[in-house]
DNA sequence: GTCTATATCAAGATAGAC
DNA sequence: GTCTATCTTGATATAGAC
């Protein structure tokens, strides 16, 4: 009866997802067409349509996927932290440096809502909020330092001699002054 | 004789990275291809070519403008100004979201610095290196703290109801302390 | 400096048969 | 659930004539 699993997705629209998934962490966002998708799984790009709406359904079922990781994440980190906003913040750069791809995915552009797994997105924040003492300003702040942070090198922004993690130590305990 | 200008281009190249610009500020980037560039002046995507090797070095132009316009913004924002930081924080938000096209073609990706202008890039980094004090892990890290702010600002990332400029607030008096 | 014609490639998506 | 065939669209770029 179609539907089911934690993702709402069918067992082969999982499939598909999942291929889609190691598409792109091996070969970056060009590779993530739905021929391409499809041929990993031994059929045809049309075949995904019976079970995936089209490709915007499968980028943000990626997302979605994204958030979970995200949030299984953040919470290991903070978990017996003594310092939570530290541990998160390398928890942060780290989960984006092994996914460069999906994190990009994740980030990149408006986010299509309405189209993700519902919850999600939510979850992978509380964490932060939690360490900002339910401060939603120094949350927002603190989230646009590690995206700036993690984005800028992934875009290899700064210079190859720049020494990052003294950036992220700056950045960060001038917000845990805060 | 070909070259000439400050920006080291003809002048028919020169037109031609207006009219990209127009199209890329008014339309977006999917708007930026060479048919539509040379549309806009009357003329075939073909004849570009006599003009600019192809559309990395059209792109490459654009942003070598959008550095030079950032440095001018940064430069006058701080002349004078009680707070530098601050001002430059102020400027540079109201730069990206005056131009968000050109902001994201400037930062979204790996710059082929080997096709800008000379120097452009350091020019505009140098007002926030001095508003740091010389202290190049604090330039960073307000620098990422910036970009990710406006980069999550244009990408409608924070909720419609967050308050921004208090977010800004939070970031900015934080690194102040620093 | 511009043109036409063309090469080359690739994408997302649908119809309808099996 | 998968297929073939196809639609539709679009891109960057080159050759060679004028």
């Amino acid at each position: 009866m179609a539907s089911s699993a934690p993702s709402g997705l069918t067992l082969r629209a999982r499939e598909i997802v999942e291929a889609a998934r190691g598409l792109l962490e091996e070969e970056g966002p060009d590779a993530l067409t739905m021929r391409r998708v499809a041929g990993r799984l031994g059929i045809r790009a049309p075949s995904l349509y019976k079970h995936l709406s089209g490709k915007e359904a499968l980028e943000a079922a990626l997302i979605s996927d994204g958030f979970v990781e995200l949030a299984e994440v953040f919470e290991a980190a903070v978990r017996g932290a003594e310092d939570p906003l530290g541990a998160l913040a390398v928890a942060y750069r780290d989960f984006a440096l092994r996914r460069p791809h999906l994190y990009r995915l994740m980030t990149d552009r408006p986010l299509r809502r309405d189209l993700l797994a519902p919850g999600v997105e939510e979850r992978a924040a509380r964490p932060l909020v939690e360490a900002a003492g339910g401060d939603q300003n120094l949350a927002r702040a603190a989230w646009a330092f590690a995206h700036g942070m993690t984005i800028l090198e992934l875009n290899g922004r700064f210079p190859p001699a720049a020494d990052l993690g003294a950036a992220w130590r700056e950045g960060l305990s001038a917000f845990r002054r805060s």
